[in-house]
RNA sequence: GCGCCCGUAGCUCAACUGGAUAGAGUAUUCGGCUACGAACCGAAAGGUUGCAGGUUCGACCCCUGCCGGGCGCACCA
């Protein structure tokens, strides 16, 4: 090899005895935290300080600071009365084991700092190597578990909206965390086919039908039809009539109207699928609301049988009487005519999913707005499931904010109409498309649209994740697609530039040639290592609290220490020792960067853009 | 009226759920391409965290009261 010396020669054996030795005999887990929490609680246990509910409390720290710290002493100081300095350096004094791959240092009242030694960065980063060993090494806080997720759940015979795009694109990131952690993962959409629509709309189809229009633009069609039927009702009595009368005929079994709302819908949901598609998008399952339909009458019998359910007004409803609100605010779950309601189908649709999926939790990924309404409908759930003896599933509200436009105000069109899904994602390509253009002017179309595709749709869902759900968000095209700052296009940049290099030099990206890495050594190199064994806390910490934004932070915090140290160190050089290190910095980032991004449901496949 | 959410740099957002000097991007100013992609990197400047109290070793975070904004609250989901 190229300017190898007896010396070099020398120090690559070490490093990869080092190496070895470390892989073998004491390599630090996949998720240094938790390895830091163990020793914490054994060392706590040998003080005696276990009784008296000892914890760590291992967090990821300032960078400035060390790589963890562990914020216990505190806290138990502060219960017991104690000297929180000297207790933590008790509790230092016991952790001997970890000073082969941390630095400890007692800081401030009491923390406990612990900062990775060079040595340590390398073996972590040799053992995970892939994403599939990502995965395998993740945390296993779901193993075993049953989740089912509920997202996007769009109307039948209506466009899909962008009202439709935060619980599609938070839902999908929320399975694949889920799966992630190991849960085994059903997602579902609850779709709206059975609303009282249907019977202005069949009214409609039979007189009004364009088949050419039904075949090149359903949705429109369906749309066009419904208006029409909805204005010819509201100015005819007669026509009102014949429109209540289709949807009885509906719900009654005829024969030829439930062919035409089949066919809506199985045509809606094409065209809904066009949208999941770019989205990433696959469910396994779609029980709507029609799916419930003849198992509300079950929940009726057993609501009122054991006590919760009574008739108010007519209607069938639940109260919460140790509730501030739900006291007096009716849990409605059948109208006063008998019909069902969201409610109704929603409380069986709980109780198919524990009966027929045996699920260990539930997700709903659904508006702010609807809290009220999933908040009576969790505390009924419980209370029925307690009274009848089943498992009681943990129900979760992935809550998320409204889509504003610039003027901080729900997104609409110039005219006031909502926009749909499909333009919003058409107008995301073509923007990336002339930017990409624009910055390559030289390469094919085809490319050129090929890598557009992948960022303008990236663009849109990144924006999405990459803030905290909870709040309202601004969508402005000019941030999202100007591809600066925390974009999806800087992370995908950051991955077109890795594997640029690996292009440039010739190697291929999935066996790079590593062999003989040293420990990192620049600024950069440590800075870069550094972040990357933080990955296993990043997925956790999103996956806990269903935030997804927690993972998009820290994948845009990877890559901005990737841009650093590009552009601080070459990659390709001359030194065997270093070159090795470097390509594996570069390969690990480029795993991890791919891992965390397909978690969040972003396709990563461009060689350049 | 009752209740939920929100208020952080000019703007758009973070702050690991009570931890260290509240951080990024953007806009502004300055510097960096004959080193693997400058869609990049480095630096400066920018703050009484809506206001006023309280809790404690420590508060953007918890409690109380105000001010401002959004959203729910009897049969549309």
């Amino acid at each position: 090899m190229l300017g190898d010396s007896p010396i070099q020669s020398a120090k690559i054996l070490l490093a990869q005895s080092q190496a070895q030795f470390l892989n073998h005999l004491m390599n630090l887990p996949f998720n240094v935290a938790n390895h830091l929490d163990a020793a914490l609680r054994n060392a706590a246990a040998r003080l005696g300080l276990t009784e008296r509910s000892f914890q760590p409390e291992v967090r990821v720290a300032d960078p400035a600071n060390g790589d963890f710290q562990a914020n216990g002493a505190l806290a138990f100081a502060k219960r017991e009365k104690q000297n929180p300095r000297a207790l933590a350096q008790q509790i230092v004094d016991q952790l001997g084991q970890l000073q082969g791959h941390f630095d400890i240092s007692l800081a401030g009242p009491g923390f406990i700092n612990f900062r990775l030694k060079p040595a340590t960065l390398l073996g972590w980063l040799q053992t995970y190597d892939s994403e599939e060993h990502l995965q395998s090494g993740a945390a296993s806080a779901r193993d075993g578990q049953t989740w089912i997720v509920d997202y996007s759940s769009p109307n039948t015979a209506k466009q899909m909206h962008v009202g439709h795009l935060r619980s599609a694109v938070i839902g999908e990131a929320i399975c694949r965390l889920l799966a992630f952690s190991g849960a085994k993962v059903i997602r579902d959409n609850h779709i709206g086919d059975w609303g009282t629509q249907f019977g202005k709309l069949i009214w409609a189809y039979k007189r009004h039908l364009d088949a050419a229009a039904l075949v090149s633009e359903p949705l429109e069609e369906f749309e066009r039809l419904y208006k029409l039927g909805s204005n010819a009702a509201e100015a005819d009595p007669a026509v009102l009539a014949e429109a209540q009368q289709e949807l009885v005929n509906l719900q009654s079994g005829d024969a030829e109207n439930h062919v035409i709302w089949k066919k809506i819908n199985d045509v809606s949901l094409a065209a809904f699928q066009q949208i999941y598609d770019q989205l990433g998008i696959k469910f396994d399952v779609m029980l709507g609301e029609s799916f419930y339909n003849d198992k509300v009458e079950r929940v009726y019998r057993e609501l009122a049988e054991c006590g919760l359910a009574q008739e108010s007004q007519g209607a069938l409803v639940v109260f919460h009487p140790e509730h501030p609100r739900f006291a007096k605010q009716p849990f409605i779950i059948r109208k006063k005519d008998g019909a069902a309601n969201y409610a109704s189908s929603d409380l069986a649709t709980a109780l198919h999913r524990t009966e027929h999926f045996k699920v260990d939790g539930a997700a709903y990924v659904v508006d702010f707005r609807q809290s009220d309404h999933l908040d009576q409908l969790f505390l009924t759930v419980e209370k029925w499931f307690g009274k009848t003896g089943r498992k009681l599933p943990q129900l979760e509200h992935v809550d998320f904010g409204t889509v504003l436009g610039e003027n901080n105000k729900p997104l609409k069109t110039r005219d006031g109409a909502n926009i749909r899904l499909k333009d919003l994602l058409d107008e995301a390509r073509l923007r990336a498309f002339q930017l990409v253009s624009s910055k390559n002017p030289d390469s094919p179309e085809t490319e050129r649209r090929g890598i557009a595709d992948i960022v303008g749709v990236a663009s849109v869902q990144y924006a999405d994740l990459s803030q905290n759900r909870s709040s309202d968000y601004v969508f402005a095209w000019d941030r999202m697609i100007s591809l600066e700052g925390n974009t999806a296009a800087y992370l995908l940049y950051a991955v077109a530039r890795i594997r640029s290099i690996f292009r440039k030099a010739e190697l291929d990206p999935t066996q790079p040639p590593v062999a003989g890495a040293t420990a990192p050594e620049t600024p950069q190199e440590i800075a870069l290592a550094r972040k990357l064994v933080k990955f296993p806390n990043a997925v956790q910490l999103a996956t806990s609290t269903l935030r997804p934004h927690f993972l998009g932070l820290y994948l845009y915090e990877v890559a901005g220490e990737y841009s650093t140290f590009y552009a601080a160190d070459k990659v390709i050089v001359d030194d065997p020792a270093v070159r090795a290190r470097r390509l594996l910095l570069c390969h690990r980032t480029l795993i991890m960067l791919e891992t965390g991004l397909h978690l969040l449901g972003l396709r990563t496949d461009l060689e350049r853009m």
